[in-house]
DNA sequence: GAAGCGTGGGC
DNA sequence: TGCCCAAGCTT
């Protein structure tokens, strides 16, 4: 797997030899989430714009809203802002490399903390996201698809395929997560080409379909998700606070439209003003 | 532990 | 055409 790495890894700027571990900590949270193809211009802005954790922090919240563009989930953005200030005013201006430090970071769950701990200072961490776990139900638990949700059980998996060797599990949890992504898919996983396919319990199986519950599929048209967006999309390009009626005519439902709005002011993603205008967080 | 949280692309 | 999926985190 890290020979077919090294041959067949994509070429991403975040990977770049001299990127930063502020690098990482930006990709790593667009990447939550949101496809590498369409982070990569917002990415590529967001790295000109703010080179340092102190550059973001130094702006309102709402400009890292704004920038966060359309990659959706834009509280992931008030919180890559809070994080910035966090690591200026804790740790200098640099992104700690310390797990639990990053971990204590706002929007760095376990295995962000673990990405940057390991892709940016080449520790050995389990790096478990969704890809890493359907390497490992396929390759060694033999099954199709993991658990709908992240287990304690896939976390003790993960370790366990843990190289020893310090260097060698950095290089072993980028590898096992670009299999996922390239090879080893979801829907049409491209076994003739993975490296791992004469090991794969699954195959070695006969490939079995998934025979677990049905996965919930997600509903989105008419939601208060959707109706948030909506609003979002509105202040986003606005160059000047909007007035109500302008928010009202993005959102037709008032009752959902009114809880959506309020929805947005109690995260921190709008900021009503005192003459009845919105606007992203200043 | 479940629910809530965006958006768009691919099959 | 829908449906599934995408480097999760927080409450």
């Amino acid at each position: 797997m890290l020979t077919w790495y090294d041959a067949n890894k994509r070429v991403l700027p975040w990977r770049e030899a001299g990127a930063g571990a502020w690098a990482v900590m930006v990709s790593e949270f667009m990447l939550q989430q949101t496809p590498v193809n369409r982070v990569l211009p917002a990415y590529q802005r967001w790295l000109e714009r703010w080179p340092t954790p102190a550059d973001l922090a130094a702006e309102a919240p709402g400009e890292a809203v704004r920038a966060w563009d359309r990659l959706g989930y834009p509280r992931r953005a008030l919180r890559l802002h809070a994080a910035a200030q966090a690591i200026v005013e804790r740790h200098g201006g640099e992104v700690p490399d310390d797990h639990e430090a990053l971990l204590a970071l706002p929007g760095v769950g376990t295995y962000t903390a673990a990405a940057i701990a390991s892709f940016a200072f080449g520790q050995r961490h389990a790096v478990v996201d969704t890809n890493v776990r359907r390497v490992l139900a396929r390759s060694l638990t033999g099954v199709a698809q993991p658990a709908v949700s992240p287990t304690a059980a896939d976390q003790r998996l993960a370790v366990s395929a843990l190289p020893e060797d310090e260097p060698t599990a950095a290089r072993w949890a980028v590898a096992s997560m670009e299999l996922g992504a390239l090879v080893c898919t979801a829907r049409t996983p491209n076994c003739a080409d993975c490296p791992i396919r004469s090991h794969c319990a699954w195959v070695l199986a006969g490939s079995p379909p998934y025979d677990g519950p049905p996965r919930r599929g997600q509903t989105y048209e008419g939601t208060d998700r959707q109706a948030r967006g909506r609003l979002l999309a509105v202040l986003r390009a606005a160059t000047a606070p909007v007035p109500k009626p302008t928010l009202d005519a993005a959102w037709p439902h008032a009752a959902q439209r009114e809880r959506a709005l309020d929805g947005l002011v109690s995260d921190g993603l709008v900021e009503p003003l005192a003459n009845g205008h919105y606007r992203l967080p200043g």
